[in-house]
DNA sequence: TATGGCAAGTTGTTATGACATTATCATCTC
DNA sequence: GAGATGATAATGTCATAACAACTTGCCATA
């Protein structure tokens, strides 16, 4: 046990340029930081922090602020508190953080080459569902869009999706030179929670052929209602991945 | 744009019992409070709520504590907050927030009855892959179990699991009885994240037969590595699940 | 040797206080 | 009427301060 209860003092200079001023709160630094030492491995698995008074100390700042930093990794599951003990690293090999982003950036920060085979684009009436959905009255005017997703010229995804009225006036290019987020990002809207169903079922032959797998194969499916910084809904999407190129990563942490 | 952010102040009873010097955090109980006036429709989708000032006043507490009240929903994906603006409800319908807890917990949580076929439990010496998961060394031995989960006498899910060398004594009625974390929180194991890949695949003969579903019918699945509150992992698993009795809600909130 | 008490160590909670940043609204000027 | 400016409103960041609760280690006593 006083192997996993070694405790790692990182260096000064990890933190040596920390910008004391300028627009990046300094919390968000310092987990940066922590978090970067975690990751290259000087943080190792199992071992200590040291304790948030004596690294407030040495970096000149309160101690609420180091607790906001550390915080910050622990809601993101690489660090867990103990009361009388410290704060240790979590073993394992770290998973990319999921973020509320769509299918096309994801691609990106991967380093695949995403592009976008354009189905569907249409204005339809909402029906019950999508009222639900959207939270607009049933018979108002959606965007509906259907859409491949390719990665390096493989298609990994097909995805559904509906839009509020006022996004009627998105253009086919927008759509398949980018992202939806960026064109919804575009747009000035903020995204800020995603409330996302996870399933499988077995492929449609129109999916099959779309996805260039076999009739009745294993799809992974999630259906997502995404919401901007007024709590309005501004998408619900139906999308379906070829579980063999793409998975959904999930880390839990508990309170 | 008026309707949507309408501010709604909570009645003085909804806070009226807060137990100012009891174990439960303050905190913790304020948002409670508050959470329970978003899903009782109270608080309704898209409208304001108080500010943290003039909360904080009516409660007599600190704007820290009414803060991370707050925050706690914010979360959860429940509420979004606007600087200049306030805090508003997030539209549509609320889903459970997920845990960190077993099958076994979940289905009881949801009101249905569970029970276990156990298949396998067995001490086994990890291959290169267990041993990389659990962070113990190749060859040591681990506890392997195999399991079916009913709900309501239907089986929903096969699950194997792999646990590190201290856990090797587990009874078998335990396993039947309790599901594997109450098994595990009774040994003091606390919990605090789990990292989990979600996907799907075609059904083996086996799981088909165990499951009560045709052949090579689509699987979800999921695999999990969770750690203990020490940061070291406690329990691999490999779970699959029948995509039309089981499917994972999850929801992303935007930092 | 085993048990209990106490001190030290570390995170958890809460408060007071101040200032910064963004958003909205009202008023003024052209 | 349109644009600019200033005031107000509300969240965001950071600091100082104090106390509580849990964990571990050490020492004294039976």
């Amino acid at each position: 046990m006083a192997m996993d209860k070694q405790e790692t003092i990182l260096p000064n200079g990890l933190f040596m340029d920390l910008e004391r001023s300028g627009p990046i709160p300094l919390y968000f630094q310092v987990s940066q930081r922590i978090e970067k030492a975690i990751l290259s491995g000087e943080l190792p698995a199992g071992s200590r922090l040291e304790n948030e008074v004596a690294l407030g100390e040495r970096l000149g700042l309160s101690r609420p602020t180091v607790r906001r930093a550390i915080q910050e990794i622990v809601d993101k599951g690489l660090l867990v508190r103990r009361r009388g003990i410290g704060t240790q690293v979590v073993h394992g090999q770290v998973t990319r953080k999921v973020e509320l982003t769509s299918l096309y950036d994801d691609l990106t920060n991967t380093q695949k080459v995403p592009s976008t085979t354009l189905l569907v684009l249409e204005t339809v009436a909402a029906d019950a569902s999508i009222g639900e959905k959207l939270a607009v009255a049933e018979g108002s005017p959606t965007l509906h869009l259907r859409r491949v997703r390719l990665a390096d010229d493989v298609p990994v995804a097909v995805m559904e999706n509906w839009l509020p009225e006022e996004f009627i006036g998105i253009e086919p290019d927008d759509l398949v030179q980018h992202g939806l987020y960026q064109v919804l990002r575009s747009r000035g809207v903020t995204m800020r929670v995603a409330r996302q169903r996870i399933g499988a079922r077995k492929s449609t032959a129109e999916e099959s052929a779309l996805l260039d797998i076999d009739k009745n194969s294993a799809l992974l499916t999630m259906d997502r209602t995404a919401f901007d910084n007024s709590g309005r809904a501004v998408e619900f999407g139906h999308h379906c991945y070829r579980p063999d190129l793409y998975s959904f990563e999930v880390t839990l942490v508990e309170k």
